[in-house]
DNA sequence: TTGTAAGCGTTATCAC
DNA sequence: GTGATAACGCTTACAA
């Protein structure tokens, strides 16, 4: 009969089956037992309801089975997307997942680190916004959408092939005047790539382009001011769109079409990220796809390798072209 | 000197500072200490980059400092706010949270709940479709959206009074032909009432309505079918429709302006749950919006309550009414 | 007030 | 293979 209250402990199940505390530990441990004693452990710990106390266990091998995800928010759809493929793949390898979220302060980042630090995980996963980030050495950790150094693996999609595949779909498809719509933080991370990317396949095929580049503080409005000035006679001066974010593009989308210019008939916009409706419905855009389950699943796989001697520094995954309704293929 | 690889302990700090261990432990817990002694052991700390082991301190305590939340996925946006939400009203408590997926799976679910009850957290807060599940009597629960017992408290919308508002205002705007579509899950839950309260309110002001309910499995096929049966002339039999989700909505919003039915102008529509795109832009919908802050503030709240002898059962919180363009107000 | 020592529930190292 | 026993790092009486 176990206390009341309190959990039964291995003392209980060694006493229940009749075997030494050793004996109990072996069998949950997989570590070879006799079959008659093992019987009866287990018969013993069902009867209790016995669970190895996670705590106990992890104070005695300084592994606690758990890994930590810190991210701005939970409300981006990326971040939520990127939060749910981590914590299945953390769970598939029999780890837990705490989440930690920053509201992309640099500070509250810094806490964050501090928080799950202490809390002894044994890796973490952060996407964060703080380039002075200080990460304990003693801990694994694998950085999403930034890079650090060498020593701090990143995990991304790469941007810069997005960057270079948009501009080249929309010169595909017909486009003669092109435009880079960019906004986002001020702090450099490899989504900037999705411009260099662009840049450069413009550049290599031959076509000038113009771009204006914001801060999220910035704001949307600018962006429209841009297109009304480039408005002449119902008619834009551009054909061809590549917002940096689909969240962009769908905000260019609706000014375009509160100026008259029809899409993609007239103007065809091309995103970055992948984001669907409801989590799970249609696209907001024909849009570079980010492939997030992939990000989740080499993240973890980094942090969780055995051996840290020789890790990647940064690991870029392949995008996707997905065409939904702002272009004409 | 810390041992290379291994963080610092007490004992260290007590060595540096040159004082007794407990002199240490007490600093860290606010237990009043000679102010000469306190400076030391906060000096020495600090020289040693000395952080409390939360697992040891757990284990001794019994308090483990974390909650889990068990949701189905992250990707449904309503769940990825709850879940950030709950994340940040912990953190506020200086909780921290361990986040467990149970893909809507009863089995995983049941899953879900052994695994965070073996790791000893101190609370679970649990969105779960099993209405079987087993929980443990010795870890707090509280249950969202769906009620199991008297002694598990629930915690939800006022998903009744939700589905009058929408009744109400529907006939407000001057609909007189209503119809209230439904999808979700077959386990009974707390959301099944926005109909009853559709009902009631229709009841109660003396008109007739229609209902198609239908569960997640069936698809939206037959919703379609329904509004084409109903369609004479290019004019649909109804002027009215609630959907008990805002994704119901949307679906039903494409399917009219499919079928040449103007929305708000021949049918007006109103959604529940008050879902943003990407999480903070515009509304699908007119809605009735939940309150994710207040249901995670008060899901926490309970949770965390010392004296567990007089919980309530359940709660409901309240909604509103938000007008975004599938009304005429 | 400060120092000492006994556990918390495990794991791991031994003799047996 | 099995069964005592010493840690793991911390909290908390209790003694000084």
């Amino acid at each position: 009969m176990k206390r009341k209250g309190s959990s039964p402990t291995m003392k209980d199940v060694a006493r229940e089956a009749g075997v030494a505390l050793g004996t109990v530990s072996k069998v949950f441990n997989g570590i070879p037992v006799g079959e008659e004693y093992k019987r009866k452990v287990e018969d013993a710990a069902k009867l209790l309801g016995y669970q190895v106390n996670t705590y106990a266990r992890a104070l005695k091998t300084n592994k606690t089975l758990t890994a930590a995800l810190i991210l701005p928010n939970t409300t981006d759809p990326f971040f939520s997307l990127l939060a749910g493929e981590v914590c299945k793949t953390l769970a598939r390898r029999g780890y837990r997942m705490l989440l930690a979220l920053s509201d992309a302060d640099p500070d509250a980042e810094q806490q964050c680190v501090r928080m799950v630090e202490q809390n002894k995980v044994d890796g973490i996963i952060g996407l964060t916004y703080n380039p002075a980030l200080e990460i304990s050495e003693s801990v694994p950790y694998v950085s999403i959408d930034r890079y650090f150094s060498p020593a701090v693996p990143c995990v991304a999609s790469d941007n810069f092939g997005g960057g270079q595949m948009a501009a080249r779909k929309l010169l595909e498809l017909g486009c003669e005047r092109l435009l880079f719509f960019r906004i986002g933080s001020d702090v450099p991370g490899e989504a900037d790539k999705r411009g260099d990317g662009f840049q450069a396949a413009c550049l290599q095929a031959g076509v000038e382009y113009e771009a204006l580049r914001l801060r999220d503080e910035d704001g949307y409005a600018p962006f429209l001011a841009f297109l009304r000035e480039h408005l002449r006679e119902g008619r834009l001066d551009f054909d061809g769109i590549f917002c940096n974010t689909d969240k962009l593009a769908y905000h260019v989308a609706r000014m375009l079409a509160e100026l008259g210019v029809r899409v993609p008939e007239d103007v065809q916009i091309i995103g970055f990220d992948g984001i669907r409706r409801f989590g799970s419905e249609a696209l907001y855009c024909s849009t570079i796809s980010q492939p997030v389950g992939q990000i989740a699943e080499t993240a973890v796989d980094i942090l969780l390798q055995e051996d840290r001697t020789h890790l990647p520094s940064l690991i870029c995954l392949p995008v996707s072209y997905v065409s939904d309704g702002t272009t004409k293929g």
